[in-house]
DNA sequence: CTGAAAGCGCTTACAG
DNA sequence: CTGAAAGCGCTTACAG
């Protein structure tokens, strides 16, 4: 067990030669005359030495390993961005670490510097909505982060963080599926969504009352609704909407958090009695891959997470101050249909 | 970017000390006297100094980051294991790097030889069911493996691969599934799982014909359909499956490789004009979070995958031979019903 | 209680 | 084309 043991000075003497020349070889330098690099390599192969990254590490400045911090990878969203992102970094020869959310955003003595520990070549930060007195905890994090480190920031980013960045687009998604449901004879519009703890909820309630707005719509309180990110979450939340509004205030549409919100909410309307889509119109987030499988399969918008997660990592790579927006679509399912008479 | 610059040397120059005090009070080493102690104390936090986990890792022979190597992670199974072991590796201070499972399976050179360069403190490998020559491979990456690091192996574990290990009990549990449905009155229960790759079905194969023959009932060739892991795949096996079937020789009972995979078969049976469960009940696998929230919801199996990824990485870090079973356990749901009187 | 020195395993000018 | 030497940022005996 760990007896990897041999170094670079075993195959020099070996192989008779220095150790220079066994780094040249390494390294493909074409300076190493044709005999003494095959003799090297045969070595090599043979006594199966790799030379130590870490070591490499020391001279070079460069550790070949990135790191990602997200919120949770129970979600499948951030599995996708995290599958993503590993993909990426692997193609381009580098290692890719997961570090939990709070090590960027907690409060206390420098949580970023446990990466900053680390010299890791660059890293990824996934931030969603955070209320202004964690904003500025974040923003110091991000500051002294990016002393030791560039960085890159995807997901719910404040446009006044001057990161190279990758940012959804949630008040124009909002707006959209605001737009998508009125398009049906909808008016009775629900919001459900917005992890209770950190107010994810901002981008999207923009979203919603410029939809609303726009179309001339009141935006009404018992409408708007906070939750967590979960299944649960939606279902209780949506119970407690239907149970406290008489049903001819019944929402007819319901725009989701996420696809997980949006099961949730399922639940609940049918345990009110009421049908998905007959009654009620839901929209939902993420495309899971369970969505289709749903019943009625779920309308939702594609993120496309995975190919956000690679291309966090090409931006991380290219070291440009590029700041992007991510593609997102509509994936039209059965969960949508024209608002019900009154 | 990336100045973080500040070294062990600044650090001691400006506490007017050596390296050598530095050093001492950064490991809490009683020795230093309290007033050098804490004027360095007082350098360290202003100039923000962190010592390089890298260049420690020179001298320590430790990396304090661990690896895991994974199928895919965009099965929410995977996710929960890594998040599970990410968890377990940050709570003992080390970081969890992701690496695919073609790292140690692919043919060429020593595909091992990725991690083994990484020089990590451990590495965890999830296996699945594989074909002989593959196996073979994965035998001797492994052993090669082991001379870098410690391995601590998890899932479907061949039993004569003598590491550390938690393995699951695919037989068993299928098994199980068989006589679950077998109690609840059917006969004509079909087995529909295992990646036509790999062959994944082996284990499961063995504890369904162990079902079976303890319960006197044919195995039928045509109930045994093997598939990927995905809805898709489930959904274009079952259909295969009813197609080529007469209606009365149809299975009144399922065993799906996972949830994914029955997601996809419910799918296909409707389609067919079958009802679950008054016509077909079906058993799923990992009991995903959208589970319960499928129509009917799902019976399925918990396999505490995250709890699994914490376990494996203390029992990487024990350093113990152990080999342990996972655990599982049933959740029964709406999506098993007796069998349809004939 | 503290410092000078060697060493961890590499890479990279600098000579030759 | 190749080698001797310095250096990367630490830790750890070894002296004092």
């Amino acid at each position: 067990m760990g007896q990897s043991g041999t170094t670079i000075y075993d195959i020099a003497e070996e192989a008779g030669v220095s150790i220079a020349t066994v780094s040249r070889v390494l390294k493909g330098d074409s300076s190493v005359s044709g005999k003494t690099r095959l003799r090297v390599k045969e070595v090599i192969a043979r006594r199966n030495y790799r030379p130590s990254s870490i070591a490499r590490g020391m001279t070079s400045k460069t550790t070949h390993s990135l790191g990602i911090v997200l919120p949770k990878l129970l979600n499948p969203n951030y599995a996708m961005i995290f599958t993503g992102a590993s993909d990426g970094a692997r193609q381009a020869g580098y290692s890719m670490s997961l570090f939990p959310w709070r090590s960027v955003t907690e409060q206390g003595e420098n949580p970023a510097m446990l990466l900053a520990e680390r010299r890791l070549d660059g890293v990824i930060v996934c931030v969603e909505y955070l209320p202004p007195d964690q904003q500025e905890q974040l923003r110091r994090s991000l500051a002294e982060l990016q002393q030791y480190m560039p960085i890159v920031l995807i997901g719910c980013v404040p446009s006044d963080l001057e990161y190279p960045a990758i940012s959804y687009n949630m008040a124009e998604i909002t707006r959209s599926a605001v737009e998508e449901l009125i398009s049906l004879g909808h008016e009775k519009i629900a919001l459900i969504g917005g992890m209770e703890e950190d107010r994810d909820q901002h981008r999207r309630d923009i979203g919603y009352r410029q939809g609303l707005e726009n179309a001339h719509l009141p935006c009404v309180d018992s409408y708007r609704v906070w939750c967590g990110g979960t299944a649960e979450a939606g279902e209780a939340a949506m119970d407690q909407m239907l149970s406290s509004l008489l049903p001819s205030h019944w929402p007819t549409g319901i725009i989701a958090l996420n696809d997980m919100v949006a099961m949730g909410c399922m639940a609940a309307a049918r345990r009110h009695g009421l049908r998905v889509p007959e009654d009620l119109s839901v929209i939902g987030c993420d495309n899971l891959f369970c969505a289709p499988y749903l019943l009625p399969a779920l309308t939702s918008i594609n993120m496309h997470q995975q190919s956000l997660g690679r291309e966090a990592v090409t931006l991380l790579l290219s070291g440009e101050n590029r700041r992007e927006s991510a593609l997102w679509e509509w994936v039209r399912r059965d969960s949508c249909a024209p608002a019900p008479r009154r």
